[in-house]
DNA sequence: GTAAATGAGTAAGCTGTAGTGATGCTTGAT
DNA sequence: ATCAAGCATCACTACAGCTTACTCATTTAC
């Protein structure tokens, strides 16, 4: 009222503006001085001008309504999902890709930002659960469905086929019976982990028990083990993005996919920023496949053109 | 209420925090929720965390709080005077001297800031009455009392002598009768102002009337026609800081006084910051003027020095 | 596994604040 | 001199904000 009565001039002028009876306004106004002990405004004909100590109050008061604006219209940017922050965990290979991705997408679009911490999907789920992150990327094989806790929403944002990673010159042809490979080495991630359980059923589904030697869940340290003739890996599609040479890529002839999702808490299921990020995910995550799969055609048509002299 | 519950994580504790009951907290909060329509809490175990969204609205209401305190803190340094702002007029002579000193001293001293117009008293009153400035140093020649409008409240900050300014070798002695000068040309201010009343006042108490070659406010200007010899003048020791070579300042028989004053309307007689900045005004006066006097006394001894030779 | 303690939320009731309308006084304009 | 504009005060009303009493959920202690 005071900074408003600084602009106007007179008290009617800023009841009028305020929609309120000239009674309100001087009475807040004089409750105001009371409360301060001091005079901020003083009669100047019939109108009212402020006293120097009323010019600095009234400024404070801008300064707490431009705040108090600003608020409003990040609360409104709320609404739609272009504001807010939201704490975000991945596994590796989707924090480098996707993720990053979706960052760039994000600053570039004004939208909310993240805060991202690197997690495998057990840890993750758990971390959803008990709030310390609101978004969480999961993944899930075809041959191990993963358990989601209630309270957990989870929406599908894609996913990639797992391949089979030999070194190069091993394995003929473009693509591979699992059968062929029972009796080497294998390279899987580590026991507690769902992706060897997955490396596990794929091998049983085959007819036998993987000879495990090597056990990482870095699957760049499978991909040097393989290249350095340790064994075979399956390796999802995210983390082949840079496949080192002397290492062949192969597709199983029974494939499995490594479908990926976001989770949340139910509760923020309908929050807009949540969607927003979610969608932002899909698309990220479609870009980022078909872009591979793109690659791999060129890397396996250079593989052929490499093999014709012969 | 919400950035509390952030940092203390019960409804129960903000409430004990606040010296208010659980219910009261609680259904504040809802009612927020529900005007701006989002959930910005959700139960976790016994306890309350915020959402995302709450997190974004919690840290706009820190934002307040700390905006609101900033403001209390500047009024209560508006209560013992250092803060505020203030608009000054002063005449050229004590804005280039006393209010540069002021200005110093409030920098220094973190005390209030100050605006500062140059105005002749006659004007500056006028705006000290019609609210267009809040302080106005002015002054007032002991032979021509300055009439001081109702609703004027003024402090004395100080007084200075009225000096006259001859060209050097005109005069012999450090002193000089006015009758002496009856004969000669004179210089002074222009008409409509109380400095013109004051050279007559000062000449007719002598027994004549002077002969007013030129007129003008500039005491500078002044002294640099007594210098090239077109007459005499009556100047007041604050515009005597940059006396030119080839002008003598003696002081009159009859002494004249410059008495300084702060005006400031009625209203803000007690207003602290103005008692502040009058106070830190009579101090830089004092200054100016024993230093004045000071670097006088150095003149006159330097002249003395330079006149023994001969 | 059950009891006790802690905490959030709801219902009902009270109180004080913030507003309105009527009225009087001061000031500036016709 | 009269009138209109504007501020302040008073009496009154409405409702926002708080309290107490109670319920329900969850965790902790025995």
């Amino acid at each position: 009222m005071l900074s408003e009565l600084e602009r106007l001039g007179t008290l009617a002028a800023v009841a009028e503006a305020m929609h309120l009876t000239g009674p309100g306004v001087s009475m807040q106004l004089s409750a105001l001085e009371r409360e301060l002990g001091m005079q901020l405004t003083e009669r100047r004909g019939r109108g009212l001008v402020l006293t120097p100590a009323g010019r600095v109050v009234a400024s404070h008061g801008r300064l707490l309504g431009e705040q108090l604006l600003l608020a409003e219209h990040e609360i409104d940017a709320l609404r739609d999902g272009t504001a807010g922050h939201y704490r975000l965990a991945a596994f590796p290979s989707a924090a480098r890709s996707i993720v990053a991705d979706l960052w760039a997408d994000l600053l570039l679009a004004n939208g909310p930002t993240i805060e991202l911490n690197t997690a495998e999907p057990e840890g993750a789920l758990r971390a959803v659960l008990d709030g310390s992150i609101d978004l969480a990327i999961v993944h899930s094989y075809s041959n191990v469905p993963r358990q989601i806790p209630a309270n957990v929403h989870v929406t599908a944002i894609g996913s990639e086929p797992v391949k089979v990673a030999v070194p190069s010159g091993d394995v003929h042809g473009s693509t591979v019976d699992l059968r062929t490979l029972a009796a080497r080495t294998w390279i899987a991630p580590s026991r507690q982990r769902t992706c060897f359980d997955m490396v596990e059923r794929a091998c049983g589904l085959a007819g036998f028990r993987p000879n495990i030697v090597a056990e990482t869940d870095d699957f760049d340290v499978q991909l040097a083990l393989v290249r350095a003739g340790v064994g075979v890996a399956l390796v999802p599609q995210l983390a082949l993005d840079r496949t080192p040479d002397g290492v062949t890529v192969l597709q199983p002839h029974t494939s499995i996919e490594r479908h990926l999702y976001v989770a949340t808490r139910s509760e923020l299921g309908n929050d807009p920023g949540v969607s927003r990020i979610t969608e932002a995910l899909t698309a990220a995550t479609v870009a980022h496949l078909s872009e591979r799969r793109d690659n791999t055609r060129q890397r396996r048509g250079r593989e052929r053109a490499g093999r014709r002299p012969r």
